[in-house]
DNA sequence: GAGCCTATTTATAACTT
DNA sequence: TAAGTTATAAATAGGCT
């Protein structure tokens, strides 16, 4: 979306990664507030610049913290704490090397026990498969576009 | 963006409106990975449909629960502090399902770091992906059908 | 009614001042 | 360095299947 392709990797050059940052903050909260607005939803979006300044947007007429508040009561939400994401990272180093391996299974092992989800936790894991895939598939073209 | 300029107001066709809905929340959590990585930005958002489902994207390795806790404790935060972080601490301390938790979270590590896969594995991957998404579908439609 | 397609609109990277 | 401009990449509305 400019003068040339950019490469989805952290920009070096902290001026250039600043004006990107600013540009694409506005960008990002301008997307939230047509999809809030056009499909009828409420959004919220918080961002941390890597200085540490929060910046956000809440769709109106809520406030963004009406929308966390939400999150927090919604059926499967559990907030995970410290502890538990530092399990994912120990977890995520065992694995490492079979980690190509586990990754190309674990589609199907996830798929396996889906017993004990309620109907909210589908539907979320339904959208982070579909963010997957996307992710697979955007991938898999810039293989083949090279 | 499209076939037709789109005037900033709710589609009132609910069809449109729903298609509209997915296709940009997509395009939404595809900006905000973008921001994150190319920014170094840490990056939550949420998203409830007017019917009420969740979505929601957080940039990697953080999971959304970290955005939100410290957003609860930015120092420009000024709503009421106690009340919401109460409540965190209660949804903490009721956690107890981490290992189906860790399951969903997986989908969204799995797609990180593709840079390793060939065309080929790539192909693969995807299939196995739809094959998923396609078996949670299937179980959530039947949840739905109970 | 979920995907795929493509004409257009929109976002933005690099340029300019 | 910041603000404005422009060429180009990216998102997507409406069609089509």
């Amino acid at each position: 979306m400019g003068r040339g392709k950019v490469e989805l990797k952290k920009i070096e050059n902290p001026t250039n990664r600043q004006v990107t940052f600013s540009k694409r903050r506005m960008g990002l909260f301008k997307k939230a507030n047509e999809v809030a607005i056009l499909c009828d939803a409420q959004i919220g979006v918080i961002i941390f610049s890597g200085s540490g300044r929060m910046y956000e947007y809440s769709s109106p007429p809520w406030r963004i913290a009406s929308v966390f508040d939400r999150y927090l009561k919604a059926p499967s939400t559990r907030f995970e704490e410290m502890d538990i994401q530092q399990k994912i990272v120990q977890e995520m180093t065992r694995m490492n090397d079979e980690r190509n391996r586990l990754r190309m299974i674990m589609a199907q092992y996830m798929a396996e026990d889906l017993a004990s989800f309620s109907v909210q936790d589908l539907s979320n894991l339904e959208q982070q498969i579909e963010f997957s895939l996307y992710k697979v598939r955007l991938r898999k073209q810039e293989l083949l576009d090279q």
